[in-house]
DNA sequence: CGCACCCTTGAATTGTATCAAAATAAGTGG
DNA sequence: CCACTTATTTTGATACAATTCAAGGGTGCG
């Protein structure tokens, strides 16, 4: 019995035809589950699937020649994963579980199944890459333009945007499920600094902590110190074409 | 008489059918020249139209509350700029010229249509924008874990190969059409600081220059002290649909 | 209980930024 | 075409942010 995780996060844009939404049930219909660690996929490994993430918590990375890491993406339920792979035939990108997932892998032909039969799926798709790709570059902007405390809180900012999207419950506090090197291999930072910018966040008052329990104190100050921008709302999608 | 520079492009990599060319080539129906430093577009303008660059040279940037500046992409011609606007009502970056150039903007609804009528156009958008995806995340890790050294060789590797991209005849040496202070936006370095990396590429035999004109002296020590991967080769496209 | 892994803290080092100024090149108007 | 102004490149001295190295203390887990 496929689940529509993919198919509930566009709804929440836009009304899915019955069609569109059994489309898009189809890419679901298989799945694995991958343990914390586990790895998904491996960069230069064959890149000819992709994946819906059901349940748990991945991240896309990179690792240099010199065994550094940079992460490049934390992904949520919901999201599709793989995409940067279909036009390499090795993928550029290694993906691997933060917590235990389950996933839903589905071939290159079944995207171009969907494209083909659902233009406005197929705008969705690249409207969401759109999105995926402005998160991209506002961390390219706070990587190289801005302190190291700045960019740790704003990965808290967008913790906490994320998690929300997927649960409207959530308020000032959330459980920032992530070691502090992975912090750092996200903000480019070293584990050492990150906690270091934790404590500072803390002592100014701006965030609490306790455990992995992260709380925002004071929003407004720390979005000012972080230049945090939400891009996960206020989607402007009128311009899509009628659905099939 | 409108141009088919993005048909051009993509050309390049798949045979397009007369109907997939011409409903690209209306896309280019209108132009407009944009002067040396002029402003194609703000952030925070409403950002309806989509544009291709047909000749000259563009950048997409954003800038800090401080004041600083984040160069995201440069963009060649036959691209398609302002693709990420399309999912926000308000323009997430801003555009301007670097060097005098020609665009032809075209609206939001047009690029649905195309997609709507032409599956396989709608498919190689996607992955185009997979490659620019692939090459900002070159360029997030670059920022993140790399050195300052190796990012302003990156840049110049970067830059030969998407020069050649357009012009095949292109060869060790070529022209860098960008100020230190532009270079240093790009790579999140200070302009003064680009300097010195550009005297010691050039002290350890890796790059020669002479006013704008750089000449890659050692490509393989180059490309391994930068980790540079050119992400505008080897596409795999086989699993496109079929064009109509 | 013992072994990993993670967090925390300190001291020393290094890469890059900042500030300042001269030298060179590129525009601009007369 | 020259004189003037304005950008850009280059160089040096100094300051600082973040890394590196090192070690102690938690905490969960087999």
């Amino acid at each position: 019995m496929p689940a529509h995780c993919f198919a509930d996060v566009l709804s929440e844009h836009i009304d899915l035809t019955p069609a569109e939404r059994d489309t898009l049930g189809r890419l679901e219909e298989r799945s694995r589950t991958i343990k914390r660690g586990g790895i998904l996929r491996r960069s230069n490994d064959r890149s000819g699937e992709l994946f819906i993430l059901r349940s748990g918590l991945m991240m896309t990375y990179v690792l240099l020649g010199d065994g550094s890491r940079q992460i490049l993406r934390f992904h949520f339920p919901g999201e599709m994963l793989g995409l940067s792979g279909i036009v390499y035939a090795q993928a550029p990108e290694s993906i691997c579980a933060v917590a235990e997932s389950v996933v839903c892998p589905f071939e290159r032909s079944a995207l171009a199944e969907v494209i083909e039969a659902h233009p406005r799926l197929a705008s969705m798709i690249l409207a969401y890459a759109q999105v995926e790709r402005v998160s991209l570059t506002d961390r390219l902007a706070a990587l190289g333009r801005t302190s190291a405390k700045a960019r740790v809180g704003a990965l808290l900012l967008d913790w906490r945007s994320r998690l929300r999207a997927g649960d409207g419950s959530i308020g000032e506090s959330f459980s920032l499920a992530l070691t502090q090197e992975e912090v750092g291999d996200a903000t480019g930072l070293t584990a050492v600094h990150v906690n270091r910018m934790l404590r500072q966040l803390e002592e100014e008052g701006l965030i609490a902590r306790e455990g992995q329990r992260v709380t925002i104190r004071d929003e407004r100050a720390l979005a000012a110190a972080t230049h945090y921008v939400d891009r996960y709302r206020n989607l402007d999608l009128g311009w899509l074409p009628a659905g099939r």
